[in-house]
DNA sequence: AGTCAATACGAGTAATTACTCACATCATGT
DNA sequence: ACATGATGTGAGTAATTACTCGTATTGACT
């Protein structure tokens, strides 16, 4: 029972090889963020990408690899700007750390909103069918280190699990805005470092 | 272009086809929990409910009717769970109404857990593709009132808006920790409950 | 005992779609 | 030019599965 690859093929690559995989991959979100979960196969990708769907299965094992491509290429984007404004935020306090984080995040997803709705989904679900895929691990160890920093103010001791919730939280909050159309960045940034603080430092411990 | 119905037949009723149904939800249940989203197949959850393919379909027009079935008979659970907390939290304080509300909700989750992920994800599905399916406007509506009682010392002025969000804090959290495996109730309860008073009473506001 | 509507049956169908493979074309080194 | 490996093609296949429909059974009422 060898575990499916998500990521194998691809391996040599003349520069018209990399134009193809990239155009598979734009071709992934265009399709999800216009035709949504329904329109997104592969026939559809490929068509959308300009090549056939030979090409597409040359450099990607299966379907759910072009999910876990995007994702990567996503996540990454969102890294990328998450350690630049955990730079910016070292000097910051908590809240204002927090802030920073959560706008950065905000602007990103906010990007191509749709397709980050259903990115977040299609992630969600490799989750669940695979509960060891780690597809948030780097930010999530990137946010932990940040936490790290504010060990002093932070009541929660395990720190790695707590930027995973925070994560989630950001997740949930950021989907919810976008499904109501509710998309004030700096209100939902709001609500998203206040519910990341409270989390964080509330002392609302284990009195009933 | 009618939109397809999703809870339509089982209009007449005998006792006999009252068990029937119930039959068929049930195993929806199980087939979700245990065998997951890969299991979910018609046919499987008529097999496991003891019926036939085609008494199945008498009472469901499709299959995703058997989720919005499920859906609501847990969600009617929980919305009397919480109906409940909320009678019994009348007179406490904000955080403490909000301890007793994560409480109940945890509590009603964690009944059986793998059901309670599944269907969360389920329902984003439903909510994705038909964005005005309304799956949660009944408990939302009544946390929404249980927050009008605590105005004064909430910063969030769109009320109906904070219930959804704390609906999603709330499931992202016990979510993830199904996921983690860390489902101690109390530290959970506590999370759940520290992000939703931050999310409301936080006064991290504009400042940049 | 007989009628009839309600309920149940489950083999079959039609549609979708992920994925393959035998073949074509390209581009590079000689 | 030509050889060769890399890259591209897309009609076809096989598997899955939601859903139908003609038929069988049940049971309530007379």
């Amino acid at each position: 029972m060898t575990r499916a690859r998500t990521r194998p093929r691809k391996s040599p690559s003349q520069p018209r090889s990399e134009r193809t995989v990239e155009a598979i991959v734009e071709a992934t979100a265009r399709i999800l963020e216009t035709q949504g979960l329904s329109g997104f196969n592969t026939n559809a990708v490929a068509d959308k990408a300009g090549v056939s769907v030979g090409s597409l299965y040359q450099y990607f094992p299966n379907k759910d690899a072009l999910v876990v491509a995007l994702s990567t290429r996503e996540r990454a984007l969102l890294g990328v700007a998450l350690g630049e404004a955990a730079r910016q935020a070292a000097s910051l306090p908590l809240e204002g750390a927090l802030r920073r984080l959560a706008h950065t995040a905000i602007h990103r997803q906010l990007a191509r909103p749709d397709l980050a709705r259903v990115l977040d989904f299609e992630e969600q679900r490799l989750v669940l069918e695979e509960p060891d895929r780690a597809l948030t691990r780097d930010i999530a160890g990137n946010v932990a280190t940040l936490l790290r920093r504010y060990r002093a103010v932070i009541q929660v001791a395990d720190l790695e699990a707590a930027a995973y919730d925070l994560i989630a939280i950001a997740r949930a909050l950021i989907d919810a805005a976008v499904l109501r159309g509710q998309v004030e960045p700096v209100a939902l940034e709001g609500r998203v470092t206040r519910a990341a603080l409270g989390y964080l430092t509330g002392r609302a411990n284990v009195a009933s």
